[in-house]
DNA sequence: CGTATACATGCATACGTATTCACAGTCTAA
DNA sequence: TTAGACTGTGAATACGTATGCATGTATACG
């Protein structure tokens, strides 16, 4: 048994021909006669033989093997569809996703080692805390990182991200064009970009359309946490009457709190924005209004600078991009049954 | 710019050892005197050295690399965390992931070519067909492949089901035991193993316990199939008062038809059982009772299965294992808010 | 003191592919 | 007809590591 797997040399002897002669012949560009191909090609397929990714990449230096590293896959609901679309098309571009498992709250640089030993192509961090020492080496071995709405400023890594920041300020928009006053803020894990920019946009535009400074609570992005830091929240006495949530998850736990724990009628007592756009949140038992991440366009943008378009008439002179590229992905304002509906003619003037 | 990548032979020099020596300083059961394997990893400190596990898996034929091949991710919302859990363990026993998407309803063998370019360690297929020739392909080169919650009779492959019969039948007691005698299936996509064995336990046990045969009703695992199931079932002449749905997201779709489409009152109108326990199906928002799968004992057997315990005293052997071997795994009621409770004195005699 | 043994290390080579180079044959253009 | 360009192929080698074998050195035992 454990048959001694096939190499391109059996069926270069099966053939009739060299072992560089069956390598060219599954190289959709090499020089090679089509009807030795088809005779190559013909041995190959009675051999069963299929070429080795793993000595190919040593060869070539190139394995074909996209690194991500994410968090806690099932904490907000949210990565699990970024995984899949991201994965789907990497492999419709002959790419395969080696998947890193990281704690969200810590850089990431202890899996420096790992994947650093997998030579893969490009690497996607999303969901977990990057560290510069993991970016710079990347950089150094020209190996392209591109950041999942996270950004470190002045690194060589790209950034794709929804633009958190506005996102927060639609969220207040929301909230206060429906009449709410008394605002409050639970947010995700404190160390995430994309927590700090979507309260600083939250906190600023309440400010800005002058309502006093929102309650804070803290959660991690889950949907427990939502609905303890819900119990402490609506139990004070200045208990607010909108809650902007950091992800959907927390929302959705904070409404089940407000409505089976504290009898609360939403949207008339209380008012929820979440973030993200989960699955959930369009589910009547929920009807969360919530601010939509277009994913489909961010894995699309990663996509693209991973994997270079093969077509620019081999101008291979790799015009230098912008170090900290960013890419700010518009997000929008997903108007469901957790916020009261505007009231006529007011908005956001 | 792309610098080129440090080697052991760098290191080697830096060193002042041969190459082969920097090779069994990485390797913990290298022979290699202390002092000198000390020196050795302090040069590969100084040059950030890893070694290449590319290149290793070319010598050792061993990659470290466990493919796992899953279909639609985030149709059902289960599948989430299994691949979690897997990625976790295995990374923490130094293998890595390799993931393949799937479509669900078609056998994976289209993914073969790709997936033994891979050389994978070891191949888990989940939530997806699989096909007889990429088990075959791998038994031949000794690759162990491990179904997850598949079965292919008389296959060399190993599977690890939750005893999906079994928590069909229990899904009938459970409904039974509570009272409701107009029982409805609503099955998921019909050529998987994991729908089959529900629907049939389910059915067996309903008529065992003398109901007539149950309504059927068609989906396939996802939301959206359960809230359209749930209009063609609930809209019946006959319309059922107790359904069992072989998955938690159809689950709660049917749920939100029946009461926000049909205002129909859970559980007295109508009581449902579900499959899985995905974390929403604990929500109050639907607490729903279900039949919860042991994602992480699972997990576990899948692992075990991979990765030989490197303890048993190196009888390398390879004792044969029984081919098709099944672990099969026991799955537990759930009893939540969407089945009435069982009336005193009454239940499966 | 001599021999057997364990240990530490270097040398040579294998793993399976891609690629550079050289060579022979064919085709085109003068 | 011949020089040149082009095409298809094989020989040799590189990619970075692991490992069998041989060698040399230190240790144990009689």
């Amino acid at each position: 048994m454990t048959e001694k797997s096939v190499t391109s040399i059996d069926v270069a002897q099966l053939a009739g021909v060299s072992q560089p002669t069956v390598s060219r012949a599954f190289d959709p560009n090499g020089r090679i006669a089509p009807e030795t191909r088809e005779r190559v090609m013909a041995a190959a397929r009675a051999l069963g033989y299929q070429p080795n990714v793993i000595a190919r990449g040593l060869s070539t230096q190139r394995t074909d093997i996209v690194g991500i590293v994410m968090g806690n896959l099932t904490r907000s609901f949210f990565y699990p569809k970024v995984l899949e679309n991201l994965t789907q098309q990497l492999q419709a571009l002959g790419k395969q996703v080696l998947l890193f498992n990281a704690p969200a709250d810590r850089p990431v640089d202890e899996l420096l080692p790992r994947v650093l030993g997998y030579q893969v192509d490009a690497l996607v961090i999303a969901s977990t805390t990057p560290g510069r020492e993991i970016i710079d080496h990347c950089a150094r071995k020209g190996t392209p990182v591109v950041l999942f709405n996270r950004q470190v400023p002045d690194s060589p890594a790209y950034a794709v991200c929804c633009d958190n920041e506005d996102g927060g300020r639609r969220a207040a928009d929301a909230l206060i064009d429906a009449g709410y006053t008394r605002l409050a803020l639970l947010s995700g894990i404190q160390s995430t970009a994309t927590n700090t920019l979507r309260e600083k946009g939250f906190v600023e535009q309440v400010l800005a359309r002058g309502l006093p400074e929102p309650l804070r609570e803290r959660g991690d992005f889950s949907y427990e946490s939502g609905r303890t830091a819900a119990r402490r929240l609506l139990e004070r006495h200045d208990r607010p009457d909108g809650v902007f949530c950091a992800a959907d998850a927390m929302a959705l736990g904070l409404m089940d709190a407000a409505r089976f724990e504290l009898a609360m009628q939403i949207p008339a007592d209380l008012g929820i924005v979440g973030f993200d756009d989960i699955p959930a949140a369009a589910w009547p038992a929920y009807s969360l209004t919530t601010i939509r991440q277009p994913v489909e366009m961010m894995v699309n943008q990663v996509v693209e600078l991973i994997v270079p378009d093969p077509d620019p008439d081999e101008e291979e002179d790799t015009v230098e991009q912008p170090t900290g590229r960013l890419a700010l992905l518009p997000c929008q304002l997903m108007q469901r049954g957790s916020v009261r509906p505007v009231p006529k003619g007011q908005s956001n003037e």
